[in-house]
DNA sequence: CTCCTTAATGAAAATGGTTTCCATTATTAA
DNA sequence: TTAATAATGGAAACCATTTTCATTAAGGAG
C-alpha cells in the first residue's frame, strides 16, 4: 500500500527524481490509483478516483503527470478507438505480466490477453532488429491490438 | 483513372450500390483522390485535394465519406498518434500490398513496411484464431505498429 | 422522361477530450 | 529559512470530429 509509506519511499521516488521532477501529493495519488486499479483508466476515471480523498487535484494535474509518466516509461498511454485515451502502469517493481489488448467494438470491453505472448514478443523483436536497422530507426514502443465483437455484441445483431 | 470513366463504372460501383447507398459526385471525388494518393490522408488533407475540383464539397461530407468507406471495409482509418485520424484506401482492385506502419514521434512522419509481412500475418492468423475461440470474440480487425525516432530526429537531440 | 421518396449534403453550431494561460502555491537545494 | 522555480487549479482556448437542420439531388417507380 505505497500511499501508507513515508514520503518519498514509494519504488516510483528513485525515478522521479532522478530526471528531475518533483514528488508531490498529486502525483503520488495518481501513482496510488494507477497501481491499485487494474488497467485502461481515462484521464477522467482517474479524477473521479483521485476526488473524494484529493478534492483539490484538478483534471489538469491528472492529464500533466500521465504526461509525464508516459515520457519516463512508468505508464503506457493506449488507444482503444473511443476517442479518449487510456492509462495502464507499466510493469512495475512486482512485474505485471507483458499483455496486449483485444477490444470489443461494440461494447468497448477490453481483454487483456498473455496467450501467444511468447512468439508474438519474438516475433516483434526481431522484427523491431530488422526495421530498426533498415530504415534506421531508434524503435522504442510498439502496440499490437485485436479488434472484434465480444460473444454478447456479436450475438445482439 | 477512375474519374474519367462514366458515372456509376468504377470499381467500388457494386459495393456501394449493394449496401443501398448511392452514388454521388462526392463520394467519387474522395475515393478517386485516394486511390491516387499514396496513403495516410488526414480529412483536411483530403478535403484540400478535393476542393480545387469540387469546391462545395465540403469537410462534413468528408467525415461522413469517410466513415462510410472505413465501415464498408474499403478504407482503412489509422491512428498515428497524433490526434488525427488518417485513412488509406484498403486493397483495391489491383491489390495494393499488405504492410504496417513505423511511426516517427519525433516528426511524425510514416515508413510503410512489407518486410516480415509474411510471418507477421502467419502469427497474427494463428493468434486471431486463437484468441476469437477462447475468448469468444468475432475479430474482423488488428493494428500492428511501431513507434521511435527517424535517424533525423535522433540526432538531433 | 417525370415524379416522389428519402439519402446525401453544406454551413453553422455543438461537442468533448485535451491543452494552454496565468496567477498562486509548494517543493527542493542551498 | 530562503530563494528559485517546478507544479498546480480553474477558466478559457483549442481543435478534430459530430450533430442539427433546412436544402438538394439520386435513383426507383410509373
Amino acid at each position: 500500500m505505497p500511499s501508507g509509506e513515508c514520503r518519498g519511499q514509494g519504488w516510483w521516488h528513485g525515478k522521479f527524481r532522478g530526471c528531475g521532477y518533483r514528488l508531490t501529493l498529486g502525483r503520488e495519488a495518481i501513482l496510488d490509483i494507477l497501481s491499485k486499479a487494474e488497467g485502461h483508466l481515462s484521464a477522467e476515471d482517474i479524477y473521479i478516483k483521485v476526488h473524494p480523498k484529493y478534492p483539490n487535484i484538478g483534471l489538469t494535474t491528472i492529464y500533466r503527470t500521465l504526461d509525464v509518466l508516459s515520457n519516463l516509461g512508468m505508464v503506457y498511454k493506449l488507444d482503444f478507438g473511443d476517442g479518449r485515451a487510456r492509462y495502464e502502469l507499466a510493469e512495475g517493481p512486482k512485474g505485471a505480466h507483458h499483455h496486449h489488448h483485444l477490444v470489443c467494438t461494440g461494447c468497448n470491453r477490453v481483454v487483456d490477453y498473455t496467450d501467444f505472448i511468447d512468439e508474438e514478443v519474438e516475433l516483434l523483436q526481431q522484427t523491431e532488429k530488422g526495421l530498426g536497422k533498415k530504415y534506421n530507426f531508434k524503435i522504442n514502443n510498439h502496440v499490437i491490438q485485436f479488434y472484434g465483437l465480444c460473444d454478447k455484441c456479436s450475438g445482439n445483431k
